[in-house]
DNA sequence: CTAGAACCTGACGTAGACGTCAGATTCAAG
DNA sequence: CTTGAATCTGACGTCTACGTCAGGTTCTAG
């Protein structure tokens, strides 16, 4: 497929699959023209790049992790790798789990709070009335 | 205390705290000077904004949020917008979680075709060594 | 053949949360 | 009073994953 189609498949921009070849995390046949040619497999691949960012991994990091990924196979230095990022992601988790626990109670609290005291109040001007 | 302190305290860097304060974040009491002076809750403040930093908000959505979460209080809009992001963390977790459990996959494999199969093949050349 | 869509390669712009440097002022200690 | 540490206010630099524009080539439909 073209570079139009696979952005449409995988709903990221045809200029960041363009980054992407770029930085090496995607390659490309070119067919006797410039215009690139894409395997159906590209698809996974760039939903996987995605995900991979969208976990806070940068370009350099994915590049080396990739190959790993698909073909479950690491050295040992890589491996390393890869358990420090599992590590870090799980460290998020924790952190936000603990962010949306909080702002759960606070949702809770601030509803009852509208609900018993001061309710139709706040909705008139933001600013502070008094006590 | 003075910025210093508050930056040791947090671990946060000076600059860090100067650019919460412009982003109306913190504030903070100049006393006959121009030096900062800060009150021992601003330790708890300042981390909790590092904790909404993390979880992906926005200098102008923690401005919004910030009140609600220190007061409980909100009004319908601020409940909605604290309701949305939420939600988002909530999504993000799902993903994060996802991420991880896919390396953890990954990690489990490789490990085991490391001991099995190619062990200390695998550090020379990635080439397979036949079945 | 021709028009328009899709694609190409640079290359500069963007946003966010600071880092960092310059030059001046202020504080704490001796 | 003097000196060094801490702080001050600009203001430009950084890093990353793209957005966007310019100017040109290629593909596809009629």
């Amino acid at each position: 497929m073209r570079i139009g189609e696979l952005a449409a498949r995988t709903g990221v921009s045809v200029r960041a699959l363009r980054y992407y070849e770029q930085q090496n995390l995607l390659t490309a046949e070119r067919g006797s023209s410039s215009h690139r040619r894409y395997p159906p497999s590209a698809v996974d691949r760039v939903q996987l790049i995605q995900q991979l960012y969208q976990a806070g991994l940068t370009s350099r990091t994915i590049v080396d992790l990739l190959p790993c990924v698909v073909d479950d196979r690491a050295t040992p230095a890589l491996l390393d790798q890869l358990t420090a990022e599992r590590d870090r992601i799980g460290r998020h988790i924790a952190d936000l789990t603990r962010t949306r626990d909080r702002l759960d109670t606070v949702i809770a609290n601030a509803t009852r709070n509208m609900l018993t005291g001061a309710a139709c109040r706040d909705a008139g001007a933001p600013g502070p009335a008094g006590s």
